[in-house]
DNA sequence: GCAAAAGTGTTGACAATACACCCATGC
DNA sequence: GCATGGGTGTATTGTCAACACTTTTGC
C-alpha cells in the first residue's frame, strides 16, 4: 500500500475478502491461500483484494476470486465490513467480507497467482494460523450460514441440482455440527415446501433413493 | 469528489451513513438533513460523511453525526455496506450504513452545518423524498430493528433507564406495527428474564405503574 | 439371507395465542 | 363515583423433539 496516496484523499482503501465454503467428505471446508512474502509471509488468508474504481463490491469479489483461486461462481452474499485500521499492518484497508457457497469443491481446479505459495481447502473446525482477522471472518461466515439455514433455502447452494433427502440432511448436520432426527427433518422440509421429487433415483447397493430438487433456484425465506 | 485522486489509488472513497431512530409520539422516527446545494439540492438525506484515514467506521459515524446533527451517543451497529458506483452521481462512494438508537429525541437540540438547510425528525411511515438510496437504507434499518427485537434486548436502547411495562410494550407495537396482547407480552418478557422491577412507580391520574429497568446495559440475546 | 441405506407416524412437552375482568389512583 | 391506565390466569392450538421398525436393493 502506498500511504502517501491515501493521505491525499484522506481515506482508507477498500478491499473485498471472500470466505468460500463447500461441503466435502462430511466436513464444511473453506478455501485459503498462503501468503508468499511480506509481514504475513507463510500465513494462510481468505482470498481477497482491492476493489477498483467504479466496481460493484460483488463484482470485485468475483474478479479477485477468479484471479486468485480460479473459482468464478456460486452463491455470494455480503457478510460484514471490517474497518479497524490496525487489522493490516501495511496500511488502512477496509474490507467488505463476503460469503460464497459452492456445491462441489472437487469440480474445481484450484490455481493461484505468484504472490501466493499455496492454496487449499481446510475444515472450518481445523483452521491453520491465519493472517489479519481472518479467523474471525471465517467464524462469522459459518455463523451466518448456520443461522440462515434455519429459515431459508441457502443450503441449496451447497448441493448439486439433484440430491437425496439424506444428502440434504447431511448438509444441515455438518453445518450445524449436530445429529438431526431423520423423521423430524423430513417432516419439517416437507412442511416448508421447498423441495420437490424428480423422476430419478440414486442407486447403490441398497434401496434406491428418491432424488429431489429445490422448487426455485433463488434464495427463498420460509 | 476529486476524481483524479481516486484514479491514483484506483479505488472508491468510503463514507458512513447513520440512520438515527427513536420513538416519539407513538411513532418510529428517523433523523434527516436537507441538502443545500449540488445535484441533490433540497432532497432529504440520512446524515453521513467521508471516513478519514485510520478512523474506525464506528468512530467516523459518531464524529459525522455530532458534526451534522449534534447527536453524539446511542446504540450503534453496522447495517450493510452499499457499494453501487451509481448510487451517488458525484463519484464512486462506498457507504457503510449504520443504525443508531436513542431513547428520547426531545432531549436533543438539533444543529446542523452550513451545507444543509434543514434538519428534522420524520416518521418512518411517512418519509419525504430522499437523496441517493437512502429510502432503502432506512427500510433496512427498520427491518433490522424489527427482527432483532424478537430475540434481543435492543429495545432497551429506545427507552429511558426506567420505564413501565406498557411503555416497553408500546415500543414493540410501534416498531412491529401491530397490537400485542398485554398478558401474553408480560408473560413472554417475564419468561425471558431481561427486566427487573425497581422500587419506583410512575404516577398519574390513574393507578401507579411499576417501573422496571433492563437487567444489563449491554445487548443481550435470548 | 444379510448388509446398507431408505422410508414412514405417534406421542408428549413446551411455546404462542386468544380472551375478560378487577384494581388503584386522581379528580 | 367515574375515568384512566395497571395488573392478572386459563384454555386452546401449534410447533418441536423424542422415539423404532419395515422396505428395497445389491451382492
Amino acid at each position: 500500500m502506498n500511504k502517501e496516496l491515501h493521505e491525499l484523499i484522506k481515506g482508507p482503501a477498500v478491499a473485498v475478502d471472500t470466505v468460500v465454503m463447500a461441503i466435502n467428505k462430511d466436513e464444511l471446508k473453506t478455501l485459503l491461500i498462503k501468503i508468499g512474502s511480506g509481514p504475513y509471509k507463510d500465513k494462510w488468508a481468505v482470498p481477497g483484494g482491492l476493489i477498483q474504481l467504479n466496481e460493484i463490491p460483488e463484482k470485485a469479489a468475483i474478479r479477485v476470486l477468479k484471479n486468485k483461486t480460479n473459482i468464478q461462481r456460486g452463491h455470494l452474499e455480503q457478510l460484514y465490513t471490517f474497518g479497524d485500521p490496525d487489522r493490516d499492518v501495511r496500511g488502512n484497508i477496509i474490507s467488505i467480507a463476503h460469503l460464497l457457497l459452492i456445491p462441489d469443491l472437487e469440480k474445481y481446479i484450484l490455481k493461484t497467482v505468484d504472490f501466493y505459495t499455496d492454496i487449499g481447502w481446510f475444515s472450518v473446525n481445523k483452521l491453520p494460523v491465519t493472517a489479519f482477522d481472518h479467523n474471525k471472518i471465517i467464524n462469522l461466515a459459518h455463523k451466518r450460514l448456520k443461522d440462515k439455514m434455519t429459515y431459508s433455502t441457502i443450503a441449496s447452494s451447497l448441493l448439486p441440482k439433484y440430491f437425496t433427502f439424506t444428502e440434504l440432511q447431511r448438509v444441515y448436520e455438518i453445518v450445524w455440527r449436530r445429529r438431526i432426527d431423520k423423521r423430524n427433518f423430513r417432516k419439517r422440509m416437507t412442511d416448508v415446501d421447498i423441495i420437490i421429487p424428480v423422476n430419478k433415483f440414486k442407486k447403490g447397493s441398497f434401496r434406491p433413493a428418491q432424488l429431489y430438487k429445490f422448487k426455485e433456484n433463488r434464495l427463498v425465506y420460509f
